[in-house]
DNA sequence: AAGTGGTCTAGACCACCAT
DNA sequence: TGGTGGTCTAGACCACTTA
């Protein structure tokens, strides 16, 4: 018997998921718990397609079904020729990502990041709803200034749980030879892979004025983001205050999809 | 011979294409043309795929390559069972892609829309440059003023070409029975498939302040955001000014790719 | 030349919907 | 019951990278 006339293996396979669930959702499943335990590290290639098939007992287009969706998610990333690689955090990726500012022509600029300030300290129940963990749980609170042609453009405060970034300490966020998103990959093991976003528009505060060198009562825009790791899990929650006199948010829709 | 043995057809179904276009991205297109062209009604059903491979003579996975990159695309909408169907517009459509306000508990409200004004007038270089049209060229000018749980949350303007949109009315804008791109859609044969936004912070003026009842010098959202059609063509400028208050913009990236 | 992903084909069977 | 999309298999050949 050919191993596609045995209804039984794919009930194998699954062992304990849901019914009807696809193979290639499992693949998949299978492929992102492999990378989050850590057998296959971020920057190195995953083995060829063909032996996925073989390890998997699949068909080779199941398991490009499940990478395609990976691909998609910026989990896997495809290079002809050369094979398929775990996504790893980079300034280019970040950029890419996970930056959404650009100057008022359209161009975009890399900032430079000035940590204002590292402190333990305790969730309260903003940070606390954002992170899923409970109000009072301890933090880590890091601020920096984001400067942009010379000029402090951002003021980012990040939050993140002291239980997910055991014994991180200032001066392994100042002295980072990467990004931040890089630091919580290569020191803890914490890839993001995602983030949600919302935005609102206020009032420059006397401390945000200062921070950002402009008025008492400007006009700021406020993105509160939470960054997600596999499975939807939050990492980090992020209030950034951004001056927009010169500099405007983009969100260009869709696109991911097709070509 | 059997037609995979025959390596020119794959370049006669191109004709002019570039090469080494994969066919699946030239039925692609060809899929698009007909559904731009008319041939396909929107929220009609396309042929079965089995039909469409014969048609273009391919096989049944490169239709379905191309129409999974359709569907990503929220062109067409599939429905195991059914057929596979061309987008139109409705409520639905239009909340869940191209409203992206939500109320700060994380509710989302059908806004009732509320017509300020209508108006021939020329465009700016502002307007012009995002419409891809002339300075100077003829458009409409539309002001709405939506409003969410009875209050004023949003000022818009929209600027469309009358190039587009001939004999266009005010009366055809506020009698529409559905959403102004189901109208686009269907007196104009527009379909809006995406759109790009751009976000900052502003005050309010003593107009939006008067409009959305606020004081002058309030924060404000403004958005300005480019409809666009098939091939990213540009079909509509649009600035919204948004008090918020209560109520906020999202931007959930990312998650389209996969399930 | 060897190895990898990218494309294309062909056909089986399953899940779901309409009738 | 017939028709549709959804999944899965198997294998050919192409395009690209690396050595």
């Amino acid at each position: 018997m050919r191993k596609w006339e045995d209804p039984s293996r794919h009930q194998k396979l699954i062992a304990g998921a849901a019914l009807n669930t696809p193979l290639y959702k499992e693949v998949k499943r299978l492929l992102t718990e492999t990378i989050s335990g850590g057998e296959w590290k971020p920057g190195s290639a995953i083995p060829a397609e063909w032996k996925l098939a073989e390890r998997f007992d699949v068909a080779v287009g199941t398991v490009r079904k499940a990478v395609d969706e990976l691909v998609g998610e910026n989990i896997l990333i495809r290079q002809q020729g050369r094979g398929t690689f775990v996504a790893a955090h980079n300034r280019a990726r970040l950029m890419f990502h996970f930056f959404h500012i650009v100057r008022n022509d359209g161009s975009k600029l890399t900032p430079e990041v000035v940590m204002l300030s590292f402190g333990n300290g305790v969730a309260d129940a903003e940070e606390a709803a954002h992170l899923g963990i409970k109000a009072g749980a301890k933090v880590f609170h890091i601020r920096n200034v984001l400067r942009l042609a010379d000029e402090p453009i951002i003021f980012d405060t990040i939050v993140i749980p002291q239980a997910l970034f055991p014994k991180l300490t200032a001066s392994k966020v100042v002295n980072r030879p990467n990004t931040i998103y890089h630091l919580y990959q290569t020191a803890f093991g914490i890839t993001v892979v995602r983030s949600a976003e919302r935005l609102r528009a206020r009032l420059a505060d006397a401390e945000s004025a200062d921070i950002l060198g402009i008025k008492v009562k400007s006009p700021l825009l406020e993105i509160r983001r939470v960054a997600l790791t596999f499975n939807d899990a939050p990492v980090e929650f992020r209030r950034s205050l951004i001056n927009t006199e010169h500099y405007e948010y983009f969100s260009d829709l869709a696109k991911t999809g097709g070509g």
